[in-house]
DNA sequence: CCTCGGATCAGCT
DNA sequence: GCTGATCCGAGGA
């Protein structure tokens, strides 16, 4: 790694339990531009910053935990910060826990130094940053392989859209991004709108996280890009 | 038990 | 755009 990357990775505060002891839908939109450091057995560390992130909430058909627990979805109802990492088909995909029974899937990230691959899709994330199946249930808050870092700079530009690959609750919201970033997974979220304007997290708390605010996406012209080809 | 299909991805048409 | 790989968790065709 990168002295300038590995400089980068100091700058964040670790995110505490609190700030992920809250609803859902705001910690995975506040998640982005937060840093996930992993480090390997050989002591390296391989981080990204993420760009995109998806909600998976109660009452969420989509979500593994909709039914209640399971020997499978286990550490969704461990403390806040844990990380439940499932497997489809031949890859794992990670997520960090909120509340009990729900959980902000980590869908992909920027590198944050350059012999990593594409951290594009939960898949390819968890396979850049070598998380396992092993990594089921380890706390990110208090724990030693992984930290999650805040989001150092200023205000963030987030665009909300339908989650992907999922059947059920297909057409909720959930799933958030960076506008502008190149490393966000397709289909990618439309170019305009809705956006909500997401500030930093201060130390002092959680507390900063109410003056999200939102802005509407102006309905003059009304130039609708890029429809949704189809639905799975 | 047995079956179904998936919070995916790469590769091909 | 579509399909196959590949396999296990969850639910009951």
């Amino acid at each position: 790694m990168t002295e300038a990357s590995s400089s980068r990775l100091r700058e964040g505060r670790r995110l505490s339990r609190p700030f992920f002891d809250r609803p859902t839908q705001r910690v995975a939109r506040e998640l982005l531009g937060a840093a996930v450091v992993v480090v390997g057995n050989d002591g390296r560390e391989r981080a990204v910053r993420l760009v995109e992130t998806e909600a998976y909430v109660h009452d969420d058909p989509a979500n593994h935990a909709y039914r209640g627990p399971t020997e499978r979805n286990r550490s969704m109802f461990e403390r806040p910060g844990t990380l439940y990492v499932y497997r489809i088909h031949q890859v794992v995909c990670a997520n960090l826990v909120t509340r009990p029974g729900e959980a902000v899937l980590l869908r992909a990230g920027a590198p944050l130094s350059p012999e990593l691959g594409r951290p594009v899709g939960p898949g390819r994330l968890c396979r850049v940053l070598g998380l396992t199946l092993a990594d089921d249930g380890v706390d990110a808050v208090t724990g030693g392989r992984l930290r999650v870092l805040a989001r150092p700079g200023g205000a963030v530009l987030v665009a909300a859209a339908p989650r992907v690959g999922i059947r059920r609750a297909a057409d909720r919201p959930l799933r958030f991004a960076l506008v502008g970033s190149p490393w966000v997974s397709r289909p990618r979220p439309p170019a305009v709108g809705p956006f909500s304007e997401v500030s930093p997290t201060r130390s002092r708390g959680v507390a900063a996280s109410r003056r999200t605010r939102t802005t509407r996406r102006r309905s003059s012209g009304g130039g609708r890009s890029g429809g949704r080809s189809a639905g799975r």
